[in-house]
DNA sequence: TGACTAAATTGATCCCGGTCAACGTCAGTC
DNA sequence: GACTGACGTTGACCGGGATCAATTTAGTCA
């Protein structure tokens, strides 16, 4: 699909040292624990690193690996029968990847522009978190927050016009990189408007012509493609006027 | 909001024999349970049961309380502040409501046609699932249903026209009736149009017109509004065609 | 049973956003 | 610097579904 996936993941092991360094601990499954459990932790763990557009995994693969993110964003994605492709998230250091009963992958995993990883063995986190009731307690955490993220994405899907659509997402991504420590004003757009569109069940020429839009009504300032600037985040909030 | 919701909430609590013989048992959280922890379980449990059109709760109330559904349907609903409304979701018996990091409740709970719930109080169940962390296993197990339940949601409403929308919406409560136990294929619907529309972000007037066109095509059979009999299941998931 | 109201159906019209097409922009490569 | 292909923007047009309106059906209560 993506032919500039050119690069190949490198993957290697690490000790707890490494852990103790990771930006993302803080925020992911790592962070309930203390540094004699982290190394257990760190025991099943490889790093990996993802170029552009390359899949960590494939839609119908055999589910037996789980992800933290450290670095980069990732896109999960389904694609039906007839090629029509639903974006279904877009996740960031800290986030969780592999909350799925089934033993086939639900959807597509590729990073947008380049992603690094901490890999699992399924197994060894379940055993993990059977060892360790910390680790399960904060998978549930986890997956509260992903579903919350998931009913803020129904409810935009499902009740927003074009316009709302983009402006909730904008004010999303800056929100997000502001949680995990990163500026939220300039917001940053690793992926392309078509990944936008498919996460907002939008046309791409939609996606951008409401970007000029908002820019013409002088709510954003587009700095270059891949950066917004937050002109009026109260008119912007307005559009998306979830309560 | 609805008039007819003139029952109050009957409310009683239980002893562990009560839980032995609840039909729901299996099917949600208590279904990890051995007779002993059940006992546990029922002490901070209190059944409740509501009539139609009741609220269990409102979208921003005070979030100390979770439910196990053991009977009838409950609505899961967000409103814009325009007065919009999404429903996230069409809770059955065996299913949870409850999952959120929020000190409020990010959506309203209604019975659609009566339902009956246990209750139990959130820091209870915290407590619980230090104690027992089968229970926490649980949780994460059902909270994983519901990522897959919502993410299915989104691509029907991100991808989807409105006959597919409908129709997977047909073969849903179909496969979720046969999962608790009940029959697939005269599909029961408690809900309204107008319920089924804000569920599936379309105009009641278009679900309406799905239905008849639906009919009319001999894809299905609608006994009375609220009895839809599956003729032709196959062609029924082609219109749905997610992959 | 009839009166009343909510829910559902059906028709007519309109508009937002999809589709198709042309063009512009940028990054990488030779 | 010219070529190339992916990505983005803009315009023209069209159709699916929203909206408004009228009518029918179902459900509830006296």
């Amino acid at each position: 699909m993506n032919k500039s996936a050119m690069t190949t993941a490198a993957s290697f092991a690490f000790d707890a040292s490494r852990c103790l360094i990771c930006s993302a601990r803080n925020l992911n499954m790592c962070g309930a624990l203390e540094q004699d459990e982290l190394s257990k932790l760190s025991k099943i763990a490889r790093c990996e690193s993802f170029g552009s557009g390359e899949a960590l995994f494939h839609e119908g693969d055999t589910a037996n690996t789980v992800y933290n993110i450290t670095d980069g964003a990732v896109r999960l994605s389904s694609t039906l029968k007839d090629g029509r492709r639903q974006v279904i998230g877009f996740l960031f250091s800290g986030d969780f990847i592999g909350f799925s009963d089934r033993p086939n992958y639900p959807w597509t995993a590729e990073a947008v522009r380049g992603a690094k990883v901490c890999r699992f063995g399924r197994n060894d986190i379940a055993k993990l978190g059977r060892e360790l009731p910390k680790v399960e307690h904060r998978l549930l955490e986890m997956a509260t927050s992903d579903i919350a993220s998931a009913q803020e994405h129904i409810t935009m899907l499902g009740q927003g016009s074009a316009a709302e659509k983009v402006s909730s997402f904008l004010l999303m991504l800056s929100r997000k990189a502001a949680q995990r420590g990163g500026v939220a004003n300039p917001v940053h757009l690793p992926m392309t408007r078509e990944d936008i569109a498919d996460y907002l069940g939008l046309a791409f020429e939609t996606v951008s012509r409401c970007f000029t839009r908002l820019e013409n009504e002088g709510l954003i300032a587009i700095g270059s493609i891949r950066v917004v600037r937050i002109k009026d985040a109260e008119a912007l909030a307005d559009y998306s006027e979830n309560e």
